[in-house]
RNA sequence: GGCGAGUUACCCAAGUGGCCAAAGGGAUCUGACUGUAAAUCAGACUGCUUCGCAUUCGGGGGUUCGAAUCCCUCACUCGCCA
C-alpha cells in the first residue's frame, strides 16, 4: 500500500527542461539507447515503460530502490509504469559474475512474487492515467511450450551474439563456467519486453547497467520481430568511494521489509554515509531538488562535522520506505542510546521504546553477558563474543565489560532491561524476564 | 569420447608427508584518533565446557606412528583434441 501523503510529496525538479536531463544529472544514466531520442521521446507523450524484479529474496534491496525511484521520476513527469516481477525469470536467475545460482523451489518463487509485488506497488502511484500496472512474466511464459519457445523466439537470437553478453563471457572465462539454464535467461528477459510492446505499448525498458545485456537483448529482439527501434536506459550500479559494496550493513544486505532490515537499522545505515558519497546518494535516492542537493553539498564542505546532509538523507530515504512514524521513532531511539552517559536518567519508557527498535532478546536477571551477545545477534558465536569483550569492544549500558564471565545481575536498570553494545555502534536491547 | 590442468577458510591466493588451525592480500570486527565520517596505526578473524580439546583444506575410501600434502574413487570446473 503506497502511503499517498509520501508520493503526494514527490516532484521531479521543474528547473531541469525535462525528466531526461534531471535522470542525468542525478547520475541515474550509464548506458542507454540513443541519448538524443530518449530525450525527446521523453520529453513528449505519455510512454509506457518497465523495469523488472526478479523473486531472488522475500524482499527487494535498495539497488533496486534504485529502480522503482527511476521508475517513479518517470511516473511523474507523465509516463506510464509497469512493474514487472518475474515470475518465471526467477525461477532461471540470471546469471551472477561469480557463481551459478542455487534454483529456488516453484513454491517459494510463488511466495517471492506476491511479497514483491507489495513492495513495488509502494513507491507507484496508482492513481490516474498513468497508474502503475503490475505484471508477472509467468503468465506469458508458463503457457509457451519448448517447440514454439525455439521456433517463435530462438530463431531470432544468434549465439555468437548471446556469448559475447558481459555476464555470460565472465562466466564462461571463469572457474564456475555457465549452465545451458542461465545462458538462456537473456533470451526470457528479451521475451519479456518483447511480449510488453505488443500487449501494452511498451517503448522503454529500465534496470542496472549489469543488466545492460539483458536490457538490450529485449531491444534487439523487437528490432528482428517487429521492425521497430525501442529504448533501454541502464542505470549505474551505486558504489562506495572507499571502494567497498554499497547496501551492506553488518555484512548483511539492506532490505526493504522492515521484518528484515528494521527501520532502526536502515535509518542508521543511511546516516553512516561517507562524505564523500553522500551528495551523489542524495542525487539518486531522494526527490530534493538541485538547489537543495547543492546547498547540503556546501555544508558538507563548510561543517562536515555537523552531518547536515547524512541526517537529511538518512530522514528522506527512512520516510520514504518505512513512513515517517517509524522514522521518527528510529531517530528518537538514537537520540536515547546515543546520548552520553548514564542511561538510568533516561526516562524509562523512551529507553524501552529504544530497545525494540533495536535487536533483543528475553533473559533471565543473571543471564551471561556472552550468552545474551550471541542470542541478540551482536555475535555470531561464543568465540566471538569472549574475543569481542577482550578486546574491549563490549558494553553494558555504557560500561565496559572486562570479563567473558560477567552476567548482566546488577546491571538491570529499573523497568527491567538492559543495553548491550559492541564497538561504538551496534546496539541490542536485553529484556529480563 | 580422449588427453591435460584444477577444486584450500567470506573473496583472491600460498602451501606438495610432521615445525599447518594452515603464509600473504582484500573484506570484516575491535581498539586508538574522530564527526555514530574518511584516512592512518595496532590487534583480532573455525568452534567449544577456551591456557586445553574438537573439527577443517571439493565428497567418500585407503597408505602411514603422522596427510591439505601420497594412492584409489566419485562429483564439479577449465583448456586442448575429437
Amino acid at each position: 500500500m503506497p502511503d499517498p501523503a509520501v508520493l503526494a510529496q514527490q516532484a521531479n525538479d521543474p528547473t531541469f527542461p525535462g525528466i531526461w536531463e534531471e535522470l542525468v544529472w542525478r547520475g541515474h544514466v550509464h548506458v542507454s539507447t540513443d541519448a538524443e531520442e530518449l530525450r525527446h521521446l521523453l520529453a513528449g507523450g505519455p510512454i509506457t515503460y518497465y523495469c523488472g524484479f526478479d523473486p531472488t529474496a522475500p524482499s527487494l534491496h535498495l539497488g533496486n530502490l534504485v529502480q522503482l525511484l527511476v521508475m517513479r521520476r518517470l511516473q511523474l513527469a507523465g509516463h506510464r509504469p509497469l512493474g514487472l516481477v518475474g515470475g518465471s525469470t526467477g525461477l532461471i536467475g540470471d546469471p551472477r559474475p561469480t557463481a551459478e545460482r542455487t534454483l529456488n523451489t516453484k513454491d517459494t518463487v510463488e511466495e517471492w512474487v506476491g511479497y514483491l509485488q507489495a513492495q513495488v506497488s509502494r513507491f507507484l502511484s496508482a492513481e490516474g492515467d498513468n497508474a502503475v500496472t503490475l505484471v508477472n512474466n509467468l503468465d506469458w511464459t508458463a503457457p509457451l511450450s519448448a517447440i514454439d519457445f525455439l521456433r517463435d523466439i530462438g530463431k531470432y537470437y544468434r549465439v555468437g551474439t548471446m556469448l559475447k553478453k558481459d555476464a555470460v563471457s565472465a562466466r564462461l572465462n571463469s572457474d564456475a563456467g555457465i549452465s545451458y539454464t542461465e545462458f538462456s535467461y537473456q533470451i526470457l528477459q528479451g521475451m519479456d519486453y518483447l511480449e510488453l510492446y505488443r500487449a501494452h505499448g511498451c517503448v522503454l525498458q529500465t534496470g542496472g547497467s549489469d543488466q545492460w545485456g539483458n536490457l538490450t537483448s529485449g531491444t534487439d529482439l523487437i528490432r528482428r520481430a517487429e521492425g521497430v527501434s525501442v529504448h533501454a536506459i541502464g542505470t549505474p550500479l551505486v558504489t562506495n568511494s572507499d571502494g567497498t559494496k554499497f547496501g551492506k550493513s553488518e555484512g548483511n544486505a539492506v532490505w526493504l521489509d522492515p521484518a528484515l532490515t528494521s527501520p532502526y537499522a536502515f535509518y542508521q545505515f543511511w546516516l553512516n554515509t561517507d562524505d564523500a558519497d553522500v551528495i551523489s546518494r542524495l542525487k539518486v535516492f531522494t526527490f530534493l531538488p538541485r538547489v537543495e542537493i547543492e546547498r547540503l553539498e556546501s555544508l558538507v564542505a563548510s561543517e562536515p562535522f555537523k552531518r547536515e546532509a547524512q541526517r537529511t538523507l538518512a530522514w528522506d530515504v527512512t520516510s520514504l520506505v518505512h513512513g515517517v512514524e517509524a522514522t521518527d521513532a528510529a531517530i528518537h531511539a538514537a537520540q536515547a542510546l546515543f546520548g552520553q552517559g548514564d542511561l538510568s536518567s533516561l526516562d524509562q519508557a523512551t529507553l524501552e521504546a529504544a530497545l525494540r527498535e533495536l535487536p533483543n532478546t528475553t533473559a533471565s536477571s543473571s543471564a551471561a553477558v556472552v550468552h545474551l551477545l550471541v542470542d541478540t545477534g551482536l555475535s555470531a558465536s561464543l568465540s566471538e563474543a569472549r574475543r569481542a569483550i577482550a578486546q574491549g569492544g563490549v558494553y553494558l549500558n555504557n560500561h565496559k565489560v572486562d570479563s567473558d564471565e560477567a552476567t548482566i545481575a546488577g546491571a538491570v536498570l529499573p523497568g527491567g532491561f538492559a543495553v548491550l553494545r559492541r564497538g561504538k555502534k551496534t546496539l541490542a536491547g536485553v529484556f529480563v524476564a
